[in-house]
DNA sequence: TTTCTCTATTGACAAATTGCAAATAGTGTG
DNA sequence: CACACTATTTGCAATTTGTCAATAGAGAAA
C-alpha cells in the first residue's frame, strides 16, 4: 500500500512520540466548532503550523474521517466560492484528542528532561575549565 | 534518491517541528562522552526511546557522520565481541545540539500552549452545562 | 571443534509519510 | 471573457521509517 496513510502500522516503534502536531491541532480547532478546511488552514497558525500546503490539511481531515474522529457534510449555505465541506468532531474524536493531550504532556516532560540534562551537562563542562 | 536520508529537503514544511527526538538524544549522549552504537541503544532509554531497532541507531549515526556532527573510529581495545565503531561528537555536532535544544524549547512552548488551550476549552464546555 | 549465545554492525528492501504541482470548480470583478 | 480568489481533490515523487537477514568476533557449553 504505497502512498495512503495506513491505519494499522503507525506508532509501531517509539521514535515518533512527537510526530504530527497537525492531528491534535485540527481536533482541537474542530472541538471549538465545526469548520471547513480552508478556514482551518489559517487557524492552524495558532499552533505554529503555518505555510502548510492545503492538500496536507485536506488529506489529514479525510484520514481522520476514515478513522471516525470527524464527520463531514457539504455546507448548505454557499458563500464566496465552490461548495465547502464542513467538518465536525465526533465522540471518538473527543477521545482521540484527550489521548493526544495526554501524549503531548508526556512528550513535554521528556523535552523538559532533555533540556535540563543538556544545561546541566553544559554547566559541568564550564566547571572543568577552572 | 529513494531510500537514504537526504540532506537538503528536511524541514521543508513546518509540520515536522517535533519530529525526531533521536538525533538530539544521540548528540547529547555523545556530548557526555564517546560511545559505540550498542551502548547508545541502551542509554537512549533515558529519553524515552526504548525498543528501537538497532539498525535505526546505526543508520542515524552514519547519517550524522555524513553531516559532520560526529566522527567515528574503530575501537582499539577489543572486548566482548567484534570490533566496535566508536563515535565522538564534533564542534559541528555541538552546534547542532544547541540548535536542537533551542528548537525543542520552542516545541515545548507550543505544547504548553496547546494543552492550556485544550483545558481552557474543556472547562468552558463544563460551564455551558449550568 | 562444533554449536550456541551474546555482542556488534551493516545493507537491502518494504512500508509509510510528506511535499508539491496540477486539475477541477464556483463566485465575483473589470 | 479573462482574472483573481475561494475551496477541494488527485496523483506521484521525494523522503523517512521499520524490519529482516547477513556478517562476524568472542566466550561458554557439549
Amino acid at each position: 500500500m504505497p502512498g495512503g496513510r495506513g491505519h494499522k502500522w503507525r506508532w509501531r516503534g517509539c521514535s515518533r512520540r512527537m510526530v504530527r502536531f497537525l492531528d491534535p491541532a485540527l481536533l482541537l480547532l474542530l472541538h471549538r466548532g465545526r469548520a471547513h478546511g480552508y478556514t482551518l488552514l489559517e487557524q492552524l497558525a495558532e499552533f505554529g503550523l503555518t505555510g502548510l500546503n492545503p492538500s496536507v490539511i485536506y488529506r489529514t481531515l479525510r484520514d481522520m474521517e476514515d478513522m471516525g474522529w470527524v464527520t463531514s457534510t457539504w455546507d448548505e449555505e454557499q458563500t464566496q466560492g465552490p461548495p465547502r465541506r464542513v467538518y465536525s468532531i465526533t465522540a471518538e474524536g473527543d477521545n482521540a484528542l484527550a489521548r493526544w493531550v495526554q501524549d503531548l504532556g508526556e512528550t513535554r516532560d521528556l523535552i523538559d528532561h532533555f533540556v535540563t540534562a543538556y544545561q546541566q551537562h553544559i554547566t559541568e563542562d564550564e566547571g572543568e575549565y577552572h
